[in-house]
DNA sequence: ACGTGTGAAGCATTTCACAGCG
DNA sequence: CGCTGTGAAATGCTTCACACGT
């Protein structure tokens, strides 16, 4: 197996998000006892086509064995590795509300890596308890300090529109360094900090918009 | 104002993205007071180029006037138009835990015309009480009896993967025509039918890639 | 013989640049 | 004159088809 050195080639997003999907895939296999599979075996499973996963790969090394397949633990290995999840990263979630406690409480996030080490919340009756499933929970004025305590790199934004805003200030202050927002507030964020927004309203829209047009 | 026929024309799914964060930008000018507003002050706001906006826009019609700009308020309606969210859409929520009453909690859905109608929970303890908020929630078996009596179209998933198999095809029995699936569940749908997945980790997952390579 | 890896072709989307119109 | 609307150019992404290695 050979694994390029990332360089300067862009890689596309859409490239990104679909290694996740085969990651999840090989999982799958994984668990059904499989250890090789080929391309047109992962493309059925997850609804693309065998060029265009085999063209993903290609962007980070030469994952399979010709005349073969792909050797599943290997290439789980490898699709990490791209991803840079081959380790584990830590994340703060900024507001306790219903959608904090519902990332809280699937274990998805965990089992991709991404361990939430503080949270914290704006109402103080919540902030007195003191942690949450072993998870220390803080007033939004420690934001600064804990966060570069622990150095935390990723927030997570889950509280109301209005205090978006702040948040991601705040948070770009403390030094993460990436941000996924659930707020519908478009935030703008200076040139090596990454946003991501997660809008359900948007996918809805698109729902709408097909059903629109019969 | 002329507003073309949606027709045959295969209309980008990012520009689908985009019209919706087009949308929400006006309701901001709008309330700022602002008229009359140019593609250039839309890209500043949100982030994208001028062209693209008018591009865009392009595809349903002309909804400006040139030397001008476009009036913020036709122009949303243009745009709702577009988009088919002119009007109410009625949904259905299946799972009430913390990401079904996150999504209950939040007036974003019901002000971009999304209304949840019903609440499909497994917990017969929940479904005792009858409604939440006044949505009427039921259990898993009445599903095809309430959405196809109330004629809802939208499906949201919001239980645990393992179920969220069989909730789909449940759905789809029932007559839904568009599926909002939160879980990382992958899940297939016949022709006819729009799916479209939320997935927290595989935004995260672009994110750490991003960091991962400075 | 088989399935990967990859240049080249094909398609889609974005950006440019300017004509058109108030 | 200013800003939209739009063909044409540029860019980016996906699919094809076949050489290559096992």
């Amino acid at each position: 197996m050979v694994f390029k050195k990332v360089s300067r080639i862009k890689i596309p997003e859409a490239t990104i998000r679909r290694l996740s999907l085969y990651d999840r895939c090989l999982e799958e296999f994984n668990k059904g006892g499989k250890k090789i599979v080929s391309s047109s075996d992962i493309a059925r499973k997850c609804g693309t086509n065998p060029a265009q996963i085999r063209k993903d790969f290609a962007y980070f090394g030469e994952f399979g064995v010709r005349g073969v397949g792909y050797y599943v633990e290997n290439l789980q290995e490898d699709i990490k590795r791209a991803l840079g999840i081959n380790r584990s990263w830590n994340c703060a979630l900024v507001g306790a509300g219903n959608l904090g406690f519902a990332l809280l409480g699937t274990d998805s996030l965990a089992k991709r890596g991404f361990r939430i080490s503080a949270i914290f919340e704006r109402d103080p009756i919540l902030v007195e308890m003191g942690s949450f499933q072993d998870i220390p929970m803080f007033s939004m004025a420690d934001m600064h300090r804990v966060i570069s305590e622990f150095g935390i790199k990723i927030g997570i934004i889950a509280v109301n529109p209005e205090t978006a805003l702040k948040v991601s200030h705040d948070l770009i202050d403390a030094g993460v360094k990436g941000i996924l927002n659930f707020t519908p507030a478009t935030l703008k964020v200076p040139p090596g900090v990454i946003m991501r927004n997660v809008d359900f309203a948007i996918d809805l829209e698109g729902i709408a918009f097909q059903l629109h047009n019969e």
